[in-house]
DNA sequence: CGAAACTGAGTGAGGGCTCAATCAATGTTC
DNA sequence: GAACATTGATTGAGCCCTCACTCAGTTTCG
C-alpha cells in the first residue's frame, strides 16, 4: 500500500538526545516512564508551570535518575512530542490498513484522524501551545513531522479523485485544510460541546463539509495553476 | 445592519484591573503604550520568557511606572488580548459597513477576517499559544470572546440563506468551522509559505473552499437535525 | 506645598540542574 | 563461596540564578 509507505519510510530527522546511561533497554523503558509521567503533568499544567520534581514524581523517578535520561527540561516536552507522533501515525497507518473500500477510504482515515487527536486531546492541546518552547533543533523536526502529516492527507486525496482531473494547487490547500480539521476539534472543544449534544456528530459534520469542500479539487474552471515553489 | 449590532452590542465581560492612578486618561494612554511594547516582546519571546523589565523597556517606561498601571504580569497579557480584540472586531464591522452586495458578503467578510489575521499573525499567534496562562476569571472572558466570533459567522450564513431551508445543525457547525479558517493560516503559516507562492492565493482558495463546504447548509437530506442543547 | 506620578535598586521565592555519596550487580581472585 | 573490586545506576539536598514584584525616596505639576 503506498501510502502508508509514503508516510512510514521518510526517515525522521530525530534530535539525538544523549544520556550517561549506557543500556539502551533501559534508556528506552525509563524515558516511557518519564513520558507516562511528563503527559499527565505537562497536560494538566503546561510547560513552564510544571515542575521537573512533579514531573519526576508522576514517572515515578527521582531528579537525579531522571536528568541521566535527559539533559534538560526541554528534552522532556521533546520525547513528549516524540511519543505523540507516534500514536497518531501508528493509528491512522492501522486505519489504512484495514480499508478495502477505496471509496470510503477518506472518510475512514478522516473519522481515525478526529478520533484519535480527540482521544489524545489533552497532550496535542498542550504541544500545540508549547511549541513555541522547542529550540531550533527541535522545530525543524516537528516542522517536517506535520509536512508528512499533510503529505498523507494529499495522498489520500490523490488517491481519491485518481483518474480525475485535478487541480494541484487547490489539492495542496486541501490537504493542509483536512489535516487541520482535527485541531479545530481540540482547539474549540469547549465552545463545541457547549453547542453541540454529541460529539460523534460533530465529526460527522465536519467530515461531511470537509468531503463537500474537497469537491472544488475536481471540478473544471481554474485548473491550470500550480502552487508549489 | 443588526448583523453588526449582534456582534457589537452585547456587554464584553471585561475583567477590571485596578490601578493606583487617578487620572482615566492617563490610565488608557499609559496601558496603550504598555501594551504596544508588550505584543512585540511577547510575540517575539513567548509569555514566559519575556521579563517584564523588557516589557517596560519596549514600552517606554520604568518597571515601577508600569506597577501602577497592572497588577501582575498576567494582567499585561489580558490587556493585549483586548486590544487584539478590539483590532478584529472593528476591522469585521468596517467590512461590513461597505457591503451593500449581499451576495458577496460572505466572500468579504471571510477576506477581511483573513486579512486582518494574517497582518497581525504573530500576535495572535502568541496570544493562542498563551492562552493557557490565563486564571479562571481571564479564561471567562477569552471564551466569551470567542462564542461572539462564532456568532458573527453563524449570523453570516443565515443572511446568506435567507429564505432557504437551513439545516440548524450544519449552519452553527460551518459557523465554527469558519471562525477557525483564520487560525489554520496562522498556525500553519510556515507549511503554507512554503508550499504555496502567494499568500493571497490561499486566502482566496480558503475561502473558495468554505464556500464549497457550506453548501450542506441548504442541501436536502438530514435537515430536521439540530444540535443546541 | 501637597498630591499625584514616577523611579529602580532591592528582596525573596521559585525552580532548573548538579554532584558527592550510596547502592546494586556483576566480575575476579584465591 | 567468600572477600574484594569495578562499573553502572540511583539519590536528593542544595547551589545558584533568574525574575516578578515592592517601596522608600524623588520629581512633576497644579
Amino acid at each position: 500500500m503506498p501510502l502508508i509507505k509514503n508516510f512510514k519510510s521518510k526517515p525522521v530527522k530525530n534530535k539525538w538526545i544523549e544520556s550517561s546511561i549506557k543500556n539502551e533497554d533501559l534508556i528506552e523503558s525509563r524515558r516511557r516512564q518519564i513520558v507516562l509521567g511528563a503527559v499527565k503533568v505537562f497536560s494538566e499544567k503546561g510547560f513552564h508551570k510544571a515542575t521537573v520534581r512533579e514531573i519526576a514524581e508522576a514517572a515515578g523517578v527521582t531528579m537525579g535518575t531522571m536528568y541521566n535520561y535527559v539533559r534538560t527540561k526541554e528534552d522532556i516536552l521533546y520525547i513528549c512530542y516524540q511519543h505523540m507522533t507516534t500514536i497518531l501515525s501508528e493509528g491512522l497507518n492501522e486505519a489504512l490498513d484495514n480499508v478495502e473500500d477505496s471509496r470510503e477510504e477518506f472518510r475512514t482515515v478522516m473519522k481515525k484522524n478526529l478520533d484519535l487527536v480527540f482521544e489524545n486531546q489533552d497532550e496535542i492541546m498542550f504541544l500545540y501551545r508549547e511549541s513555541g518552547a522547542y529550540d531550533t533543533d527541535a522545530i525543524r523536526t516537528v516542522l517536517s513531522q506535520e509536512m508528512r502529516y499533510v503529505e498523507l492527507f494529499e495522498a489520500l486525496l490523490r488517491r481519491r479523485f485518481k483518474n480525475q482531473k485535478i487541480d494541484e494547487f487547490r489539492l495542496k490547500l486541501a490537504a493542509d485544510i483536512l489535516s487541520y480539521a482535527s485541531v479545530l476539534l481540540v482547539l474549540r472543544r469547549w465552545s463545541l460541546t457547549r453547542r453541540f449534544d454529541s460529539m460523534e456528530e460533530v465529526k460527522e459534520g465536519i467530515i461531511d463539509f470537509m468531503e463537500k469542500g474537497i469537491e472544488l479539487i475536481v471540478s473544471e474552471k481554474k485548473s491550470d495553476e500550480n502552487g508549489k515553489k
